[in-house]
This record gives C-alpha cells, structure tokens and sequence, in this order.
RNA sequence: GGUUAAGUUUUUAGGCC
C-alpha cells in the first residue's frame, strides 16, 4: 500500500492526476484497501491541476468508503478549489469540517486564504484572518496561531482587489498585532497591489524601506519587478530605470520581466524609441525577449507608427520561435493603421481569422 | 515510525464603469 501511495503521489506532482485517480480505482482489485493517505494522495494530485470537482467527489467517496476525511484530506481539497477559483466551494468546505467536527489547522485557512485571494475577495479575507487571530483567546490550548503565510495570503487578496492601502495596513500592523515577522512573500504581495494600482513612488519607497528598516529585508527579483511595474501605469521611464540599475547594482540580475516592465513605462511615457532601444539592450545582455517583449515593442510602434519596424519585429518572433499571440496581432494591426499601410492590415487581420483567433 | 495539504506571474492592446 505504501508503493501505492508514493505512485500516487508521484503521478500527482507529474500533473498526471488521471493516472493518480487510475492507481487508487485499481488498488481493491489487487486486494489492497486504500487507506486515508491514498485517498489524499489523490485528492492532493487533483488539486496540482486545479481539478476541484473531482477533488470533492473524491472527500466523498472517501467518507462512503468507511474512512474519516482528515485535515489533510479538506486541506487538499480546499487547495484544489482555490487553484480553479472556487473561493465559494473552498469556503463551504472550509465550513463543512467544522461542522463534522474537525479542526480547521493554519494550514487549512491558509488554503481556504489563498482562494480568496485568487477570487479577489478582500472583505471575507480580512474576516477569515480576524476569525483565526481571535481564536486563541477563545478555545485556548487548542488555538491557532496564524504566520506569514496566512498574512501574505491576506495582502494578496487585498492587492488584487486593488485595495493596496489595506494590504500595506495589514503588512504593518501584523507584527504589532499578532507578532508574527513579515515574510518577503508579504513585502512582494504589497508591492504586487501597488503594481496594480500603479503606485509608483509608493512602491519604491517600499523597496527602499526594505533595505533600511529596522530589520532588514533583501528584495528579492519579484519585488524589484513589481515596483518596476508599478511605475507603469503612470509612465514613469526614468524610475523604473533606476530600479532596474538598482537592482543590478545590489545583486538581483535584472530578468527578462524587470526591461518588459521599463519597456512598457518608456511606451506609456511617449518614449517608444527608448522603448525599441531597450529591446535591443536585453538582448545583448544575453536576455531572451519573450512574446510580451515583442507585444510591447510592437505597441511602441503603434504608438510611433512605425508599420515596417513592426513587421520587422514579427519577423525576429518568429525567428525566436516565438508564437504570435492575440495582443501581438492587435498592436501590429495598430501600427500598420497608423502608419498607413492599410494593405498589411487587412493581411494581418485575414491572417487572425485564419488562425481562428476572435478579432475584438 | 514512514508516505499526503497552504502564500509572491512581476511585463503587453482594447472594451466596460
């Protein structure tokens, strides 16, 4: 059984939750019951690939075949609906343990934390956190401490809610009000809602707290990239060139995303030249632009209406072997239309339809 | 006793409000 179940999970991490499911269903024919940890072996597999429904008929089989549904079983579950943005079903879930009787452990809320957060839902996260910091002083012995993973789940449901400022609050507070160290998962999560809301000088101030603080904390490249792209928005070309030389400078190679977020503030600055230049640059930093690369450079075309540079452009993507996808057609479409070739236009456009991609 | 569960994709058009 032991063999089944490391196979099990195997399959699982490989993504073959097929397979997985597969090895549990034959196990009785071969005279071997699974047993709690094979069911979520397979609960768990389902959950890498964010197979939620599969994922509960599985915790109900489980209880039909005699067995009890553990932490790690609901965990697991909860985990698989969160993947798939089923925040509702992780709830209830969530919920559903607590009426059988079991107790829901931080790694339970911390799954059911990050389906909120996939589902962007800032007000019940905040209520799921202040339920697991009130509940030692309720039960006791028995009580929950939430961590750093709980805490950067929450900032990160308030990010993509686009409420920074309540993520930056909960960032602040948390060592004050439950004692628990902000991670650099929870610094980053911040930033991240500072990049939604085009932040700019709020993130980079953030970044140099980091370095200072009284303790401190070395950003890391997911937090230099997010400030970079936080000066997006509000096209702020020479700050996010600095964060990326900053970033050099202390040791953080800057990556393919750090030069598409400067490119893209150069765009939305009214720099496409620079913007065309900075392509050329990661390449001869030894970078391999990726199709984002190219969608921004084209997009600098558009906005320079240089129709021939962008054909140029999709002839180096595909050289790259790189695909084209629906934004690369979009800008190269506007560039040929504000450069006024409207014979390549209309060829891009034939060539969208044929690849049976929608045409907004 | 062992095997199983949670957090940072960061970059690109438009539309809607």
């Amino acid at each position: 059984r032991a063999a089944y179940n490391a196979a099990i999970t195997v399959c699982g991490k490989a993504g073959r939750w097929d397979r997985a499911l597969g090895l549990l269903e034959e196990m009785p024919s071969y005279g071997i019951m699974p047993d709690v940890v094979s069911y979520n072996s397979a609960i768990s597999a389902c959950g890498h690939k964010a197979k939620w429904d599969r994922a509960t008929s599985l915790l109900a089989e489980l209880w039909l075949s005699g067995l009890k549904p553990d932490c790690i079983s609901y965990g697991s579950a909860i985990h698989a609906c969160s993947g798939a943005g089923r925040w509702e079903e992780a709830m209830s879930l969530l919920r559903e343990m607590e009426s059988v009787g079991l107790r829901p452990n931080v790694v339970t809320y911390g799954a059911a934390m990050s389906a909120l957060a996939n589902g962007k839902k800032w007000k019940l996260a905040l209520e799921l956190l202040d339920e697991v910091c009130a509940d030692p002083k309720n039960t006791g012995s028995g009580g929950i401490q939430p961590n750093a993973v709980l805490y950067g789940a929450a900032i990160r449901a308030c990010s993509g809610a686009g409420q920074w400022r309540v993520g930056v609050e909960l960032l602040e507070n948390m060592h004050s009000s439950s004692g628990v160290t902000p991670s650099l998962m929870c610094f980053n999560a911040a930033l991240h809602g500072m990049a939604v809301a085009g932040e700019g000088k709020r993130a980079r101030d953030l970044v140099e707290s980091m370095h200072k603080g009284p303790r401190t904390m070395r950003p890391d490249s997911y937090s230099y990239n997010s400030a970079i792209a936080a000066c997006g928005p509000g096209g702020e070309a020479e700050e996010a060139r600095a964060l990326l030389e900053g970033m050099r400078q202390r040791g953080t190679p800057p990556d393919v995303f750090s030069y598409n977020g400067v490119m893209h503030a150069n765009v939305v600055g009214g720099s496409w030249a620079a913007a065309l230049e900075i392509l050329e640059e990661m390449k001869s930093k030894g970078l391999k632009p990726d199709v984002a690369s190219y969608n921004i450079a084209v997009h600098a075309c558009a906005v320079g209406c240089q129709w021939q540079m962008a054909i140029d452009l999709l002839e180096d993507m595909s050289e790259a072997g790189l695909t084209m996808d629906a934004f690369t057609y979009a800008h190269a479409i506007e560039a040929c239309c504000n450069g006024g070739n409207r014979v390549a236009a209309v060829s891009l456009v034939r060539e969208l339809r044929d690849r049976g991609m929608p045409l907004r």
